[in-house]
DNA sequence: TCGACGCTGTCAGGTTCCCGACATTTGCTC
DNA sequence: GAGCAAATGTCGGGAACCTGACAGCGTCGA
């Protein structure tokens, strides 16, 4: 039952810390159930905690005013979200949704904070995985501007079959053609026919709630523009 | 002539500091003149450390293999840059360049390593500078998904007015149109397109490196989308 | 086992924005 | 003050995507 606190626990970003500093973790951390579709935190609200994921999926979604809404990432049992605008000392700068339920748990915001503080080697961990995603997010603002809608979509389905195939304890659920629009920031319509068109190629085969891809390559070939 | 070095001295990140600490960072520090247009850094090399703007202006950019360009920021003197690739532990992820000839001084990559590790009141602004960042990538990556360009480009007239208008001693050169689109993420064309328009309607002034702005509201009102 | 609901498939019409090309203006240098 | 490079202004055609709408399937729960 508890091989999902082990396995948040014994995340990179906590590996090897004092025993001391791991037993006032587990105090800290409390559980919490989350129905699918629920808001983990939302954007505007000040930062609750720091949160690892149990059981199930998280997205991250930024959902503009407009009402459109874009998936960052998401994100399965083992990994942990909701650190930047802790660190940043801003209020949460997107929603995180339960993707079907799902099991978590967090340190609430004051206790990372002095957790912090007084662990001055969790410090430059943090440096190092902000410094990551800063690189990350600079890929995706270059993606999003210089590639054509194919090609971030052939990104995506890569990544998504990496994820799955991986053979860890994790197996992604289903994800629709409708989020695969929401990641790649398009529209459903648009990302169906461009499915189609690798499935009549025997690039990939569609199914219900996914896609399954045959040919790696060509797929790659087609992030880089044919 | 040693204003400019305690400009950068004096940035929010460092202000504060024991004063051993700052002996060391201006022994450490090496000054170097850039010819306009020269690289100070590009993407995919080693970092070669963290840089410090003494005068003239630095373009952030990414330059995909497709050869797009895109304008992530613009650094004015007493700006640092190029910490990120230092703090990841990776190459860089974007090419620093001189708009116009600049001045810049640099803390090694090996110095600022050091510097980092012995001085653990250092780590803590910099994950609230990155933590800061993220945020920034993150809006940004809404913005290129969500708004169109016209909404975009308003933003970027309106913070460009702003850091020209900041009364300080920063007065940022000429932005072309042609600039506005490589930060905007469109084509000098349609960037042209829409500014006459603005003209027309009163909103701004378009001079020879510039645009004024004379109807901020309403530019305000153009980014919420009319 | 039968709906209900969510997912996929498809199409026509419309926008937005890019591409390429060219004319015109501005400012800087010699 | 003539020449040149850089910046702005303009246009037509076309590609890429979106909108809205509707029909056919899959799954799951009652």
């Amino acid at each position: 039952m508890d091989d999902k606190l082990e396995r948040i626990l014994a995340h990179p970003l906590l590996r090897d810390l004092p025993d001391s500093v791991m037993a006032e973790i587990r105090q800290l951390l409390v559980r919490r159930s989350v129905r699918a579709g629920a808001h983990i935190f939302s954007k505007g609200g000040q930062p609750s905690g720091w949160f690892g994921v149990l059981e199930g999926e998280v997205a991250v979604v930024t959902s503009s005013a407009s009402g459109i809404e874009i998936v960052l990432t998401i994100l399965d049992a083992g990994d942990w979200f909701g650190e930047v605008a802790i660190l940043a000392g801003a209020a949460n700068s997107h929603d995180a949704i339960a993707r079907g339920n799902c099991e978590v748990a967090f340190i609430p915001t004051s206790g990372f904070r002095q957790l912090l503080a007084r662990q001055p080697e969790l410090h430059g961990r943090f440096v190092t995985l902000l410094a990551q995603r800063v690189r990350l997010l600079v890929d995706i603002v270059e993606d999003f501007t210089t590639l054509p809608m194919a090609a971030r979509l052939a990104k995506g389905v890569l990544a998504m079959a990496d994820s799955q195939a991986m053979g860890s304890v994790v197996r992604r659920g289903r994800i629709s053609q409708e989020e695969y629009a929401l990641l790649v920031g398009a529209t459903r319509q648009s990302v169906n026919q461009e499915l189609r068109r690798w499935e009549k190629a025997g690039w990939i085969r569609i199914g219900y709630g996914g896609v399954e891809v045959i040919d790696r390559e060509a797929l790659k070939r087609e992030i880089a523009g044919n």
